[in-house]
DNA sequence: AAAGGGACCTGGCTGC
DNA sequence: TGCAGCCAGGTCCCTT
């Protein structure tokens, strides 16, 4: 289930593997892949070709291709994806890229300038590092690019999106994302708030804003439009770290309790960022088809009746939502009442 | 107006 | 053995 640090563990791939190329044609296999695209499957082509890939960018849990021509100008238009909860974005090379020098599967990624450096491989062991698999199963969207690379979108839930959209400003002029300095974001983004990763974000403007609702804790960290990134995984593990229960009330909370809690939520996206993010099953891989390594170092997360790492009483499980939350019921004590 | 709930999807698994 | 039903959940949209 791709939340921000799978998602980011796939754009470093990109920003390696595909900026700098040349869209040469698309072809659109799954009309639901482009259902956002108004114009449909021919509008999204169209406004692909020949485009090439300036920056590979991220908000949350979208991601966004800039398409450039003048490289001194912001990017006017971008490939916006989201990888829903099965989408993936495979970097395709022909054998003679790699005989080319290209780096095979598994290689340590070079960095371009100005980004730090993602091997990963070096976190993972050789047995999770998979190479992509020859079948074209749920393949949706491929774009070919004029040196003979594809990029394949793979999603077999079809929850994901790709969609070709102009570029709006953004509200307070700091980058639109994470991947490059512009300070504009796709228009169908604009209203995502900005991820606990991300050095633009007003920390203490989003713990004024979380205590001013009225709701549930672990409603207000998947809230996209409040803060961006946190998904099921990592809103059950940040809550475990801050020993809350989820149905605690955001306007009860003191701030700075919220505050340390937004802390634990970056800290532990930063850590499954840290080995390639989350992998319980071949949905989630990187653009070399490699699985993330962090499922093992989850506390609570998908671990009913098994001991948690703090106390050791057993992890519970709860319907919340409709979905499943988990935590330990000694340290995160239930709110009296509603 | 803010908050909550359901729909959208498919494949793997469980239980009868 | 076969098949029905359940479960996973991010986001959009509708209702309250």
């Amino acid at each position: 289930m791709p939340e921000l640090p799978e998602v980011e563990t796939v754009r470093a791939g990109l920003a390696v593997r595909v900026v700098g190329r040349t869209v040469a044609d698309v072809d659109v296999l799954h009309p639901r892949a482009v259902r956002r695209q108004t114009g449909g499957a021919a509008e999204l082509v169209a406004r692909l070709r020949g485009r090439t890939v300036t920056a590979a960018v991220r908000r949350g849990k979208y991601l966004w291709l800039t398409l450039g021509t003048d490289a001194a100008a912001p990017p006017d238009e971008a490939l916006l994806a989201h990888l829903g909860m099965s989408g993936q974005l495979l970097v395709q090379e022909p054998d003679q890229r790699r005989a080319a020098g290209i780096p095979d599967l598994g290689a340590p990624f070079l960095a371009p300038p100005g980004e730090r450096p993602v091997d990963l491989t070096a976190t993972r062991p050789p047995t999770l590092v998979r190479t992509i698999p020859a079948t074209t199963a749920h393949l949706r969207v491929r774009l070919r690019f004029d040196d003979g690379g594809e990029l394949w979108f793979v999603d077999q839930r079809t929850f994901g999106h790709l969609m070709a959209t102009t570029t709006v400003p953004t509200e307070d002029g700091a980058p639109g994302g994470l991947g490059s300095d512009a300070p504009v974001l796709p228009g169908p983004v604009a209203h995502i708030a900005r991820d606990l990763l991300d050095p633009a974000l007003d920390r203490s403007a989003l713990v004024r804003r979380t205590r001013a609702r009225v709701t549930e804790v672990k409603r207000a960290l998947l809230d996209q439009s409040l803060v961006s990134g946190v998904g099921n995984i990592y809103a059950d593990e940040a809550l475990w770290r801050a020993r809350l229960h989820g149905t605690r009330r955001t306007d009860r909370l003191p701030g700075a309790r919220l505050g340390s809690l937004f802390d634990d939520a970056a800290a532990v996206m930063r850590d499954a960022l840290a080995v390639g993010g989350t992998s319980f099953d071949a949905l989630y891989v990187d653009v070399e088809g490699a699985a993330g390594y962090f499922a093992r170092s989850l506390a609570v997360y998908g671990r009913t009746g098994m001991p948690c790492p703090r106390c050791g009483a057993p992890v519970r499980r709860e319907q919340f939502m409709n979905r499943s939350s988990y935590s330990c019921p000694r340290c995160q004590r239930r709110p009296r009442a509603m």
